[in-house]
DNA sequence: AGCACGCCGACT
DNA sequence: GTCGGCGTGCTC
C-alpha cells in the first residue's frame, strides 16, 4: 500500500493574510483525493477543526515535518464534493474577497451551510395560511409583459442584463419575477430569488411553491444546520431549481443560473452589517455576470443608487406606474403644528379609522418608536434619565414595567423623583407604540387591536403569526413600528395613519431623507389593495418636499429634491463612502488613533481624489460603554487603495491593541 | 476571528 | 478556598 502525500495551502476564515500550508496523506486508491476548490477541516491554533478553501496542491516529501519554521499538520477531513467552491461561487467569493478587502478565506462561511452556532432547532413555524393567489393563468398587463419580454430575450440570448423595475406599490412585480422565474426554467436555467428579510420569506416561498411546486426551497439562517445542508446538497445536485431567501440564499450552489431578482432592491437589509460586510444587490448583480444571467432589481422606492446606475444606461429601467386592481391611495397629509403629542390621534384620523371600522375595513397605524414612552422626564428641570453606559435617553416600558436601553442590554427601575433636583413631577414623556396601543384600546373598545414591534415578534414565529391574523382578518387594526411597512399583501386594509410622518427626517444621517420617503411610500402602500383606499400623513411640517413627495407617490420629486443635495456633499451615488469605526474604552486612545488614521488617510488618499472626513464623534458617541469615533472617506478607491486602507487599520490596530476597529465599504448608513 | 491560558473579585 | 470575569497572545 502506497499512501501519497501533498503540500496543501489552505484559506483559512481569519483576518490574517496568506495561506496556510497542511499536509495531506491519501491512505490509499479509495480515499478521496484533495482538490483545488475543496473544502476541508484543519487543525488550526488551539482549535480541532476550522474550514478552509484549498487553493493549491504540490507534492511533498512525506519526511518533511516544517515549512517556514511551522510543523506541519495534517488536514483532518476532506468535505463531500456538493461543498466544493468552484465555478461561478468561487468567483463570488475572490469578487467579495477583493472588493470588500477580506482574506478569500474570511468569505468561506458565506458559502458554506451549516453556520457556526446555528444549533439544530425544531421550526414548529407552521406555514402561513395565506390567501394563495391561483395559480392558473393569469394574464399580465401590457407593462408586465414588456418587462417579461426583455428578461426572457436576454436569458434565451445567455446574456447578462439587468432591469431596474420601478413598479408602484401593488402594482403586480411579483407576478413578473415569477413569469420571468418561469421563462428561465422552461430554459433550462435556475432563479434566485432575493428578499430583505426572514419574516417575508415564508409567504413568498407559499406563492412560488403554489407555482413551480418542489423544485423551490428557501434558505435561511433560522433553519436548521441539518435543513440548510439538505438543500445545499439538493442544489448541487441539480434537484432544486429555484432558492429563495434573505441574502443568505446568494450563495446556493445552483449550476446554471438564469435569474437573480432581487425583491425590495432598496432594503438595506441586503447589506451585512458584520464582517464580511457585503452587499447582497452588488453581490447579485456580480453572481448575474458571471453566469450570463438576467438580474432583477425590483421595488416601488428604488435606492438613488440603482437609480443612478439606470440613468447612466447600466441597468435596463422599466416601470410600472399603474395598479393591479384599483389606484394608489389618496393621501391626505395633517397638519399637526399647535398640537402637542407626537404621538396622538389627530381628529382626522380618529374619524378616518371610526368610518373604516364602520365600513368592515382594517387599518394600520404606523409609529416608528417601541416601548411606552420616548423617556423620562423631570418637568421641574428637564433631567432625562440615561443609560449608564450608552449616554442615550433610556424608553419606558410598560411589560416589563421599566426603564430600558435600545442599544444595550441595561435596565433600571422606574423613579419616584427626579435624580438631579428631587421633583416629584419626575414622569413619562414622548410616545411609543405600546402607548398608542393604550390610547386605541380606550378610544376604540371594540376594536380588535394588534401591535407589531421589537417587542411582540420577540418569540419565534410571533411576527409570522400576527401577520397571519390581519391577513385572516382577525384584527380591525394594526398597530407598529417600520415593520408594518414590509410588503405585505393586506387586502382588507383601507386605511394607513402614519403618527409621525417627520419622524426620521431629523435623523444625522445622509440617508434620513431617502429612508423616510421610502418607509412612507411603503407604508401608504398597505392601503387599498383591493378598492379603494386611504392614507393619513401627520406631520409638524406638511410643506417638506420629502413629505410632499410621499403623499403624491411622486418619486421623480423626491429625486429632484434630493439629488442635488447629494451631489453638493459628495454623497452617493455620485461618490462612493467608506467608513473606518474606531471603538475602544478610553475615549484619549481611541481619539489618538483616529487621529493618527486620519492623518495618514489625508497624506495618502488626497492625491487620489479621495475627501477624508474627521474624525468625528459616532451619532451614539458612547455605546456599551465604548467611546465610537468614525473618519469617512467620500471617493471612489481601487481596489490597491482599498487594500492599502485595510492595510493600515491593521497595523494601527497593532500599535493600539485596545482599539478595536470597523472597516465599512459602501455603507448603507453612517450612523 | 476564536479559543485557551492567565491572573484578580464575590460566592458556596 | 474555587468559579468565572475578560485581557492578551497565537494560529500553518
Amino acid at each position: 500500500m502506497i499512501s501519497i502525500v501533498k503540500l496543501v495551502q489552505v484559506a483559512l476564515p481569519v483576518p490574517l493574510e496568506g495561506n496556510f500550508s497542511y499536509r495531506y496523506i491519501q491512505e490509499n486508491d479509495s480515499s478521496r483525493p484533495v482538490s483545488e476548490g475543496d473544502l476541508v477541516e484543519v487543525p488550526f491554533g488551539r482549535r480541532k477543526k476550522v474550514l478552509g478553501l484549498v487553493v493549491s496542491i504540490e507534492d511533498l516529501d512525506p519526511e518533511t515535518k516544517k515549512i517556514d519554521g511551522f510543523v506541519l499538520r495534517n488536514v483532518a477531513r476532506v468535505l463531500e464534493s456538493e461543498y466544493r467552491l468552484e465555478g461561478d461561487r468561487l468567483q463570488l467569493a475572490q469578487w467579495i474577497s477583493s472588493y470588500y478587502a477580506l482574506p478569500l478565506g474570511q468569505v468561506i462561511p458565506l458559502f458554506h451551510p451549516p453556520k457556526p452556532g446555528t444549533r439544530a432547532r425544531k421550526s414548529k413555524v407552521k406555514p402561513p395560511e395565506y390567501p394563495v393567489v391561483d395559480s392558473g393563468d393569469i394574464s399580465l398587463t401590457h407593462a408586465q409583459q414588456k418587462v417579461v419580454t426583455q428578461a426572457s430575450q436576454w436569458v434565451e440570448e445567455e446574456k447578462f442584463g439587468s432591469i431596474l423595475l420601478h413598479g408602484v406599490t401593488g402594482s403586480g412585480k411579483t407576478e413578473v419575477y415569477l413569469t420571468i422565474i418561469e421563462k428561465a426554467l422552461e430554459q433550462g436555467r435556475d432563479a434566485l430569488f432575493l428578499l430583505p428579510e426572514i419574516a417575508l420569506t415564508p409567504q413568498t416561498l407559499t406563492r412560488i411553491r403554489s407555482r413551480f411546486g418542489d423544485q423551490v426551497e428557501a434558505i435561511h439562517s433560522g433553519m436548521s444546520a441539518g435543513q440548510r445542508c439538505r438543500v445545499h446538497e439538493a442544489a448541487a445536485r441539480g434537484d432544486i431549481r429555484v432558492v429563495v431567501g434573505p441574502r443568505s440564499a446568494l450563495f446556493a450552489p445552483l449550476k446554471n443560473i438564469g435569474v437573480i431578482v432581487v425583491d425590495e432592491e432598496h432594503e438595506n437589509s441586503y447589506k451585512q452589517d458584520e464582517t464580511p460586510r457585503y452587499h447582497a444587490r452588488h453581490a447579485a448583480l456580480v453572481r448575474g455576470k458571471h453566469n450570463q444571467a438576467t438580474v432583477v432589481l425590483g421595488s416601488a422606492t428604488p435606492d438613488l443608487e440603482s437609480m443612478h446606475n439606470a440613468v447612466k444606461g447600466r441597468y435596463c429601467l422599466m416601470s410600472l406606474t399603474q395598479r393591479m386592481g384599483g389606484v394608489l391611495p389618496h393621501v391626505e397629509v395633517v397638519d399637526m403644528r399647535g398640537t402637542s403629542q407626537p404621538d396622538g390621534l389627530s381628529p382626522a384620523l380618529r374619524e378616518a379609522i371610526d368610518e373604516t371600522l364602520e365600513a368592515k375595513k382594517q387599518v394600520i397605524l404606523f409609529y416608528n418608536r417601541r416601548g411606552f414612552a420616548r423617556t423620562w422626564q423631570c418637568r421641574d428641570c428637564g433631567e432625562i434619565i440615561e443609560c449608564p453606559n450608552c449616554d442615550i435617553a433610556l424608553t419606558y416600558h410598560l411589560r416589563p414595567r421599566r426603564l430600558l436601553c435600545h442599544y444595550c442590554d441595561y435596565s433600571q427601575n422606574v423613579p419616584d423623583q427626579c435624580s438631579a433636583c428631587n421633583s416629584e413631577e419626575f414622569l413619562p414623556s414622548g410616545g411609543g407604540t405600546e402607548k398608542v396601543e393604550l390610547n386605541l384600546n380606550s378610544l376604540f373598545p371594540d376594536a380588535r387591536i394588534l401591535r407589531l414591534d421589537h417587542d411582540t415578534t420577540r418569540r419565534r414565529g410571533s411576527h409570522q403569526k400576527i401577520l397571519t391574523s390581519v391577513a385572516n382578518k382577525e384584527a380591525d387594526i394594526l398597530i407598529g413600528t417600520q415593520m408594518v411597512a414590509k410588503g405585505h399583501h393586506f387586502p382588507g386594509v383601507s386605511l394607513v395613519g402614519v403618527l409621525s410622518a417627520d419622524h426620521g427626517l431629523g435623523l444625522p444621517d445622509f440617508r434620513a431623507s431617502e429612508r423616510s420617503f421610502q418607509l412612507l411610500t411603503q407604508v401608504a402602500g398597505r392601503s387599498g389593495r383591493t378598492g379603494a383606499g386611504r392614507v393619513i400623513f401627520q406631520t409638524y411640517q406638511p410643506e417638506h418636499p420629502v413629505i410632499l413627495a410621499a403623499a403624491k407617490h411622486d418619486y421623480t420629486a423626491f429625486l429632484e429634491t434630493e439629488l442635488p443635495v447629494r451631489k453638493a456633499l459628495n454623497y452617493p451615488p455620485y461618490r462612493k463612502l467608506v467608513r473606518l469605526g474606531l471603538i475602544g474604552p478610553k475615549l484619549g486612545t481611541v481619539q489618538e488613533a483616529a487621529d493618527q488614521l486620519a492623518n495618514a488617510m489625508r497624506q495618502n488618499l488626497s492625491p487620489l481624489d479621495v475627501q477624508v472626513m474627521g474624525p468625528a464623534p459616532a451619532v451614539f458617541p458612547r455605546l456599551n460603554d465604548r467611546f465610537r469615533l468614525q473618519i469617512i472617506l467620500k471617493g471612489t478607491l481601487d481596489s490597491r487603495s482599498r487594500q492599502w486602507v485595510k492595510e493600515c487599520l491593521f497595523s494601527l490596530q497593532e500599535a493600539y491593541r485596545k482599539v478595536d476597529t470597523i472597516l465599512d465599504f459602501d455603507p448603507v448608513s453612517i450612523f
